[in-house]
DNA sequence: CGAAAAATACATCTAAAGGTTTACATCTTT
DNA sequence: AAAGATGTAAACCTTTAGATGTATTTTTCG
């Protein structure tokens, strides 16, 4: 959207944890860096975000761990302001799951309170200097979860014991037609055959598909993987 | 799937990359650790998803860019034969599509051919020890592409400006029936009101979904939206 | 080649869908 | 109180869809 000039100013750094102690610690360490400024810290979730809304930081150190709110519910609010703010979260979990939803709800980080505060500040660098930023070993938990998805979701559309098998290459025509919303004589003149043809062909379709009239038919394609090619899928390869 | 209790034996890696002379160099690298035995070579994709049939390597180090096939397309056939046999891309790009689409496939690793030999067989430690292991520089990358295509779903199923805000209560009771390919009597029944009622229904529907017959409102329907509950989405929050 | 499958076509009939208009009772909003 | 949106219902009519049976011509394949 819009570009900073600040090459050389330091970063404005906001810290939300619950966690008293923590922050205050997390604070004196960045706080030490002479390229970071943090410009407000607190132990609420609804009240950072209102300093978020004040100060417009660059980065957010986010805890994920909090009693008023969840953290990916927080991040999802930091995104839909469109500020550009880059959140870094800090977690003491290191959960696929919450990893992947953090990355995937928009985090550019993700780090450990266990790691060693070198890497938090290391962290810190790279996010606010515009990249994303995960461990080693949190982007082999990522992939586990990734690539997890990936195949349940393949297992799903790919389980050929749908009867769209059963249909000839004709009748695919046919039921594709259908799907568009085209009646028996669009169906007929679209295929330059007459529309009692189109009708077998269709009555053919729902004998073979189990189903008893078009609609049904268009469900039954739609939620077995006919079609894949016209619905954008959400990941493609 | 399968247990291996080679917590000590060597791992078995498979070599497959066009260009001759890289192969060869790659060879002698990986061939001078001694935790690694690379069992087969090959400068031709379709010879060396023999090899792979033949040999069940531990880890293939595949080559991205070949002349007869596509090396995602490799990274598919492999992953479609089920054998465990991890897949380690040795790219000579860093393109965040082509990162995110072999990750995607299943690839469990991706090192570019400009990087060190050191970081080579560090991947190649992490990944036939069943590690996915992306360089921190392409998981900026990877997440660059990931995260995207996220916003992109997103602005897609948000645009409000489709017609279903237009209908009422009731005409979206009624689409959701029509949705599931029940007829006017079956709505009329599952509602308690006349079928006639239903026809006025389902004629507004029409009218503020802009669309001349059921089947046309139902592809609206999902095409914008109505039925998420339903209808599964592939990488879910 | 010859059998089987697929694609084509038509007739007939019934059921369902869809268009249009009118009407009335509620309920909300101005 | 008037205006507007909503839900309900019906009559009338036209078109489309769907079921069933029969039959001819291509294609495909053993």
């Amino acid at each position: 959207m819009r570009r900073e000039f600040k090459s050389k100013s330091k970063s404005k750094v906001l810290l939300i944890d619950d966690n008293y102690d923590h922050l205050a610690a997390v604070n004196e360490l960045i706080s030490s860096e002479s390229m970071f400024n943090v410009v407000g810290t607190s132990t609420n979730a609804n009240i950072g975000m209102n300093l978020i809304k004040k100060y417009h930081p660059d980065v957010v150190l986010l805890d994920m761990n909090m009693p008023e709110k969840n953290g990916l519910e927080v991040i999802q609010e930091i995104e839909k302001m469109n500020l550009g703010v880059r959140v870094l979260v800090l977690s003491g979990y290191d959960d696929s799951d919450l990893i992947f939803r953090a990355m995937k709800l928009g985090a550019k980080g993700y780090v450990l309170k266990t790691m060693a505060s070198a890497q938090l500040i290391y962290a810190l660098e790279e996010v606010s200097d515009g990249k994303v930023y995960l461990p080693a070993s949190l982007t082999s938990r990522f992939f586990e979860y990734f690539q997890q998805q990936v195949i349940e979701e393949k297992t799903e559309t790919t389980q050929e014991e749908n009867y769209l098998s059963f249909l000839t290459a004709r009748e695919e025509e046919v039921l594709d037609l259908l799907c568009q919303g085209v009646t028996y004589k669009g169906v007929a003149s679209q295929l330059f055959i007459s529309d009692t043809t189109v009708k077998t062909h269709v009555n053919n379709i729902f004998q073979k598909l189990q189903v008893n009239d078009r609609t049904q038919a268009v469900l039954y394609a739609i939620n077995n993987g006919f079609m894949k090619k016209r619905t954008k899928q959400l990941v493609r390869v």
